[in-house]
Parts: structure tokens; C-alpha cells; sequence
DNA sequence: GAGTGGTCTAGACCACGCG
DNA sequence: GCGTGGTCTAGACCACTCA
């Protein structure tokens, strides 16, 4: 079946190691969570699906449902898996998932929350590049490697109202295309899922206040000198790999981002 | 000691009420949950102290450990109180907290995250007025209440970055004077703990980019046209009461906003 | 009614902090 | 060495879903 953990460090380094004495304790659950991270990594398990039972896994691993139980906690509490009491645990997916856009953060400033709909999408280019120098850092890639390159306008009732230059590892990319883009009924990440096995699971973000070349303000239908939010956004898969840069200018006079401080 | 929670509904509705049937099942450790909450809210615990250990709870409200644990759990996760091991659990506070200025989410762009230490304040006006509709709405006010009104100038390694327009309850805030503003050292939420026991426990912040008037561009030392970061944040103390309206604009020249999507 | 996640308990032992 | 939170277990029962 699979390998058993055992009840002592996962990995331990010889005492007296390079510079500080590393307690690297690591409680059992974690040895689980980690193997379950393991499987979803390697796709045993796809978006949507729904993973082996709670019981299924403690007899797996020989431990008690308590520690497993703990593992999953956590993995649901990172947006990993989403708990469903009576039917199970499914792999998170940015298809079905209750929030369309979930790491999307602008909101109409009329409250009503997503009732303008999905936005339209208008692809205005998607090719193969050479990573420049900062594209490179920001996908830890080199520079000169292939990555995709994808400029689009996101509209909401109408409005140009995002404007997104996106750059993908072109190793993981390989094949994609505009209509692909444009095509794609749901979240972008969604197809990202479907079509590369790509999922994202994290993502940080860098915001600033920005003024449009003219050409961005253009395509954005908004008068020059009128400012915009500049949104850097980088994503990861499993084990804070980047593997999506993108720059986003968003119109703030309709629209505003949103953000809960705990 | 203190009131004994049953194993039943926590405030059973009747059954047919107005339009849905509300199952209302609310677990044991929500119940526990809430009568921490009320005691933290009530002050019996003050912020930076130890709250009972988890026996004590357990014997206190007649559960076994492992209810509290959860209750806790879900409490520490919502940054109201801290774990540490060996030691106890502690009431969250602004003032001892390992990251300073918790809910300013600006950082400098040299990766040296807080290495500029903490900022330099200006208090520029400290004054009560009456609260003009949007202040009072955003504040759970009517028209006209007395509320604390302050703007001052936060600088980071000598260069004014922030600039903050505060509306505070009057109720609440009586007798807060710009000194009190500017003399307090470390974080001013700190100081809302000490001087007047109002806890801010979460916040919502609200990002669009503006053009700086002329009075806020030369406050903050910029050239006329720099584009700014506008942040309307309102935070909350307990049971989501609305405690502080804070205008700011952020330089992001030299600073960006940064934000963990997950 | 069978199977899933969710709650609750009781008890044992471990890691940590401090005197 | 003691008290704290942290882990792990085993078993019972509850709430939800679906056939």
C-alpha cells in the first residue's frame, strides 16, 4: 500500500550539525498531512475528487482517525481539501467552487457582491516568449527560458475594467493557446487544472497606485491621468513553486479591492 | 462560578418560525467558544494576560479538555488570544505582539521587511467633531454624534509615507488628545488597549488609486500627479462593532501594499 | 440503513518553560 | 518537578447524504 510512518522525527538531522541544534520534532499528524500532500501532488487524487475515507486513511498509515483527522484539518484549512460532512473529503478545484475567482479581490462598489456575472473575456494576445530578467526571478526560471505571454481585458456589465498581462513557465504550458484563453467556460485557474494539471493553490500580491501609458488607459476606456490599481500577483502550486506571474491594472472608480484584516 | 452550558440548542427557535427551518444545532465547543468570547469581551481576562488553563475551563464549565481545546483552537485562530506552550494561553494584544503594526500590510520594496524600524509619527490635528453621514455610517452612528477626529503623517527611515485622517466614537474615546496620539510608543491600537479598553480584533480595508489634492501632495512630499494608494479601513471590536474609521494614503514608490491570497 | 464527516469523552504520554 | 499546552488513541454517539 504505502509507506508507514514512523513515530520520530521525519527526517532527522545528526545532532551537532552545521550551526544550531535543529529540534526537528515532527508530531505524527504532520508526517500524515504530509503524505497526504504527497498523493495530491502526484494526482492520485484530482480536483473534484473525493479522497479515501477518514477511516480509510488511518488503517492506511496505522494510526488512529484522531491524527488523520487533524492532517485533513489543516489541509482544509489551506484551501487544500474542502470537507463535506455526510458525503466526504473532495480535492479544493477553482472549478465548482462556491466562490468563482477566488483569488480575485475587486468588487463592484455597489454591494451587490458578484451580481454583474463573470466577466467577459477579451484575449488580446497569447504567444511563446523568452522570460526577460524579472519574469525569469519572479517564475524562478532563468532568463531566456520559454514562457507564455497572454494580454487581456476583463469586462464586467460591459466596462473594461481589468487589464492582465500574464506569463507562464512554457515547459508546463506548452500548447496553450488563445482561444484556449478565451474559449474556457469558468475561472482561468479552472482550465489551468483541465488542460495542464496545474493547480494553484496560494498566491501573494504586490499592490500600487499606477498611472496608464496611454495605450493601457486606452484599452482600459478610461481618461488619461486617471489612476490606476497595479496588482502584481504571483501563484503557486504545491510546495511554493511559481507558476504564474501577473500584472493586473484594475479601474478603482467603479470597482474597489477588497481585503479582511484578522 | 459561572453558567452551565447543555447539550442542546444554544437558543433553540421556535420550530415553523418566519419562513425557514433553521436547524440551529450549535455544538458544545461553540457554546464554550462564546462564553470565553463574553468573558474576554467583559474584560475578565485583560489583554497580554493568561487566560485559565485548559483544566481549569474544562472544570469550570463541566466539559472534558479536549471541548475547550477545540473552542480554543477556533479562538487562536481568529488572533483573539495566543498559544504557548508550556506557559499558557494570553488574550491577543496590539502592544506585545510579535509582528507590530498587525493590520498595516505595507512593506518597503527592499526585501528588508521591518528593518526601518517603527515610524515616525506626526500628529497634525486631534479634535472632537460631529460626524458627517458617511463617518457615522461607517461607524454605526447618527449624524452628528461626537466623534474623534485626528490626521497625522506616519514617516519610515525620515520620508513621510502615510498620511491618516482617524474618526473615533466619541462615546467611547473621550479625552484622547494629540499627545496622547503621538507620545504613545508603539502601535496606537496599543494605546486604544491601555487608555481606553477597546480591543480591535479585525478590520476590513477597501484599496482604490487616487490623485493626491495638493494640501495631501505636499504633506507627504510628493510631486503634484503621483498617483497614491487610498485605504478606507474600518476595524471592529467584538461582536463586529465598528470602532475606527481610518482614511489613509499610502506612497507606493518606495512601498508596496502586500497581500497573502490563499 | 450504511457510510461519511463532526462532536465529545477520558486517559496516557510528550515537549516546553520556569523555578 | 510541576504545570502548561500539544499529541495520540479508542470508542461512543450525532448530523448529514444518498440510495
Amino acid at each position: 500500500m504505502s509507506s508507514l510512518p514512523f513515530n520520530v522525527d521525519a527526517a532527522a538531522p545528526p545532532p551537532g550539525g552545521a550551526g544550531a541544534v535543529t529540534p526537528a520534532f515532527s508530531p505524527l499528524y504532520q508526517q500524515i498531512k504530509a503524505l497526504i500532500l504527497q498523493s495530491l501532488q502526484q494526482g492520485e487524487w484530482k480536483p473534484g475528487e473525493a479522497i479515501p475515507s477518514e477511516m480509510e486513511l488511518a488503517a492506511r498509515f496505522r494510526v488512529s482517525q484522531g491524527t488523520v483527522r487533524k492532517a485533513i484539518d489543516e489541509l482544509a484549512a489551506e484551501n487544500l481539501v474542502m470537507r463535506r460532512q455526510g458525503k466526504g473529503t473532495f480535492v479544493a478545484t477553482h472549478a465548482e467552487q462556491h466562490v468563482q475567482y477566488r483569488f480575485l479581490k475587486l468588487l463592484p462598489d455597489t454591494g451587490d457582491a458578484r451580481v454583474e456575472g463573470p466577466a467577459q473575456r477579451t484575449v488580446l494576445e497569447c504567444r511563446r516568449v523568452r522570460a526577460s530578467a524579472d519574469v525569469a526571478r519572479a517564475l524562478a526560471l532563468r532568463s531566456g527560458d520559454p514562457v507564455v505571454q497572454a494580454r487581456r481585458i476583463l469586462s464586467f456589465a460591459g466596462e473594461p475594467t481589468i487589464l492582465e498581462d500574464i506569463w507562464l513557465p512554457g515547459q508546463a504550458f506548452k500548447g496553450l493557446t488563445a482561444e484556449q484563453m478565451a474559449g474556457y467556460q469558468g475561472p482561468t485557474y479552472a482550465m489551468f487544472e483541465l488542460d495542464f494539471g496545474v493547480r494553484m493553490v496560494r498566491a501573494e500580491e504586490k499592490i500600487r497606485a499606477v498611472l496608464p501609458d496611454s495605450e493601457q488607459a486606452q484599452l482600459l476606456h478610461t481618461p488619461a491621468g486617471t489612476p490606476l490599481l497595479s496588482v502584481e500577483r504571483i501563484a503557486y502550486t504545491y510546495n511554493d513553486v511559481p507558476m504564474e506571474l501577473r500584472r493586473g491594472l484594475y479601474r478603482t472608480d467603479t470597482h474597489h479591492y477588497h481585503n479582511e484584516l484578522s
